[in-house]
DNA sequence: AGCACGCCGACT
DNA sequence: GTCGGCGTGCTC
């Protein structure tokens, strides 16, 4: 027999099937890993296909030498996704294989834990004499156990169980202990639902997708579990994605109090060794939902009954860096091939997902209110240049100080939403306008306080503060920093007294802050809670009764088609935590451009008013979801190199519009808006395409691309970045 | 990716 | 004469 293997290497000369022979005798499985000769070295692969028959020169071939697990760690439906991802997103085999197995089974650094059990053996027991008190009374105690572990045993002294272990009264075995990163909670409260929920739960069941839209609090994640729970009975798996670790916590502790161990997580907060835990416990049937971050969809779970996708519209559900991947078209792939459901949920879907539900690609299902039946908190825009034009060029408005004053004599909360961390904290020169870049990313710099250096946030790199231009020596060279620092800075000096705490990417890095900060501002009355995007996420603080958000625009000024669109969700989301139970809430929001329409609808809660104009935008200037957008991306350290790469690939696309006509909208080759990461230059051919034979366009761009390039190139279906 | 093979410059 | 530079091409 012949095995098609691929090669574990992530290099784009490798990416094929290369066949081995299976010598009699030997056990290897579709979807096994497995060690091969390959030139002169010794490489993993994996084993895709297995054939009587073989391609290459039969007397050429090598052996298999062994497997490296005795299991399959690639399931057959993988091996078809696989297949699919590859194709789609034309990305290489290897890099998608990897995928499917945690990082750490590669490289075989974690080892899998094992426990010292002690197994009582009756016959010897007479061996202990009466004067061994301590032994006897362990054989009393395991008597009725049968076996315990060390930890148990641990009362009776080290050299009484030393002794009963030599008398072979005791004998040592090993178990498999798999560490769990979530201890079980109590209180497995279940909800009683409302009738929209009810029917929810009793729509979703057929083999399709489906928009759950439900406004925020109308109890979505009640739907979610019941959803499980029924699949779980009629004795399925479940996968459910959520965006990120900041409303994790919450949501697992959830849905570990309500299913117990039949709850694997999967995300990055884990340990490597937790990790693979959970997903050995996954695969191997012992755990029977996954719930995790974006790689979560790759969960190793036979038999799928339900996908879910939390909050379908986060940008994190769509992989930016290598392979790249929508993790919503895996989920489509996994669920039609399970033949199950594939829920998506959000309270502002995104604008793609809400068409294909407009034109019955998707099923919609409403939530219309809320569970706890109380009316949003209202929204009040504050016009910034207004305040300008009034003398106020502080960076609260009058009204936000008068509200804040308000909560804190009230003894309540509130939260002030940053739009991004350390922005505009940039260093420049006062005299000549330089700004201090990073020398292999040529991006800003942006100053963090903290450790009183500039750091650059796309590598990771960190220069000292200057104190001199270096470019026309001025001394006068200055931070002009508006962060989550700054502002809690501020409101300090306003209300001297008040507990104000702040979260971002900076005060969250340690393992636990991100919960000791939520539960010190728990506590804090009045308390003040400065963040970033990370605070607009499933809190649930009963005691804030407003929010301000400072600087709604930040997020509209970004060269992106889906600006709009990304401020109308974060307000929303943002809003919903002013007032989540007992006391009503306000959100004040301060705008430059205060009669944009977002804050209409967005003031509103408007999603439909919001998608009618959103829609119709997007159809006149063609853009997604009428259109496709692709991104070609050339990085490469030799400059020369990649601009010649990226005009001949150029031209050679430019002849496609020959043929197609006005069916490329937009086609342009142009440095990336960041021209330099890790001391790679990047290059980019960004076209726009009608969707009619768009498939057919972007299959030719892939092969003509192909040909020309060794490697260094990336492609990106839709991206984020457009400038 | 990594390694061998191969064809041109300065060295004990 | 050889040692070794890294360009090109191959790995079942």
């Amino acid at each position: 027999m012949f095995a098609k293997v691929i090669i574990d290497q992530d290099a784009k000369a490798l990416d094929r099937v290369f066949e081995y022979v299976i010598a009699d005798g030997q056990d290897i499985a579709v979807g096994m890993r497995v060690f091969v000769p390959f030139g002169s070295r010794i490489l993993q692969g994996f084993v895709v296909d297995i054939s009587d028959s073989c391609e290459f020169d039969k007397d050429k071939l090598k052996s298999i030498i062994s497997p490296v697990e005795d299991f399959s760690a690639i399931k057959p439906e993988m091996i078809e996704l696989k297949k699919y991802m590859s194709k789609k997103n034309h990305l290489k085999l290897a890099s998608v294989l990897r995928l499917f197995i945690p990082a750490e089974m590669r490289d075989g650094r974690v080892k899998e834990l094992f426990e010292r059990v002690y197994e009582f053996v009756p016959e010897n027991a007479d061996l202990v004499g009466k004067r061994g008190a301590k032994q006897l009374a362990a054989i009393d105690y395991l008597k009725e156990k049968g076996r315990a572990t060390s930890k148990e045993l641990a009362q009776f002294g080290q050299s009484a169980i030393k002794a009963l272990v030599d008398k072979g009264v005791l004998r040592i075995e090993k178990r498999q202990v798999y560490r769990k990163p979530f201890a079980l909670q109590e209180n497995c409260k279940r909800v009683e639902l409302n009738d929209s929920q009810k029917h929810a739960v009793e729509t979703m069941r057929q083999n399709k997708t489906y928009l759950l839209h439900g406004v925020t609090g109308s109890g979505k994640t009640e739907v979610y579990m019941h959803a499980i729970e029924r699949v779980l009975l009629e004795g399925k798996n479940a996968i459910m994605l959520v965006p990120e670790i900041s409303l994790t916590p919450q949501i697992m502790s959830n849905f570990k109090s309500r299913f117990g161990d039949d709850v694997a997580l999967l995300h990055s907060g884990l340990s490597a060794g937790e990790r693979f835990d959970e997903w050995k416990r996954l695969f191997s049937g012992q755990a029977r939902i996954a719930i995790g971050a974006r790689s979560a969809i790759f969960a190793p779970l036979d038999n799928v009954g339900i996908i879910i996708i939390d909050e379908e519209h986060e940008q994190s559900y769509i992989s930016e860096s290598n392979p790249r991947f929508d993790t919503h078209d895996v989920a489509e792939f996994r669920a039609r091939y399970n033949g199950c459901p594939l829920v998506l949920g959000s309270a502002t879907p995104s604008i793609e997902s809400y068409e294909k539900a407009k034109n019955g690609v998707y099923q919609l299902v409403e939530l219309p209110v809320r569970a706890n039946g109380r009316e949003l908190p209202a929204i009040q825009i504050i016009d910034m240049m207004n305040e300008i034009r009034t003398g106020n060029s502080g960076m609260f408005s009058n009204q936000l100080l008068a509200d804040l004053a308000n909560v804190v004599n009230n003894k309540k909360q509130a939260m002030i939403f940053i739009n991004r961390r350390g922005y505009s904290s940039f260093m420049r020169c006062r005299d000549c306008g330089y700004i201090a870049k990073c020398v292999d990313c040529d991006v800003s710099l942006v100053y963090h306080r903290q450790d009183n250096r500039l750091k650059c946030h796309y590598c990771g790199k960190q220069f000292k503060v200057l104190s001199r231009c270096p470019q026309c020596g001025s001394e006068n060279i200055k931070h002009g920093a508006v962060g989550t620092e700054q502002v809690a800075a501020k409101l300090a000096e306003y209300f001297p007294d008040v507990k104000i705490l702040r979260m971002d990417n900076d005060t969250t890095s340690t393992k636990n802050a991100h919960q000791k900060i939520l539960s010190e501002f728990k506590n804090s009355l009045p308390g003040i809670l400065v963040g970033t995007q990370m605070i607009a996420k499933g809190h649930d603080f009963e005691n804030v009764v407003l929010v301000g958000i400072v600087d709604a625009d930040q997020s509209l000024y970004h060269a992106d088609y889906r600006s709009s669109e990304r401020t109308f969700q974060l307000i929303t989301q943002v809003s919903g935590r002013a007032g989540r139970s007992v006391a009503e809430g306000k959100v004040v929001l301060q705008s430059y451009s205060p009669r944009h329409y977002v804050y209409k609808f967005a003031a509103n809660y408007d999603y439909k008013g919001f998608f009618r104009k959103e829609e119709n935008i997007r159809q006149v200037a063609q853009f997604p979801p009428f259109t496709r957008i692709i991104r070609v991306l050339f990085a490469d350290h030799d400059e020369e190199y990649v601009r010649g790469l990226l005009k001949t690939c150029y031209y050679k696309i430019e002849e496609l519009k020959s043929v197609y006509g006005d069916e490329i909208i937009y086609l342009d080759a142009m440095k990336s808006p960041i021209k330099r990461i890790q001391d790679k230059y990047r290059y980019q051919i960004m076209m726009r395409l009608k969707l009619e034979h768009a498939d057919e366009i972007e299959e030719k761009v892939f092969e003509i691309v192909d040909k020309e390039s060794k490697n260094a190139v990336f492609f990106e279906i839709n991206p984020q970045n457009l400038s």
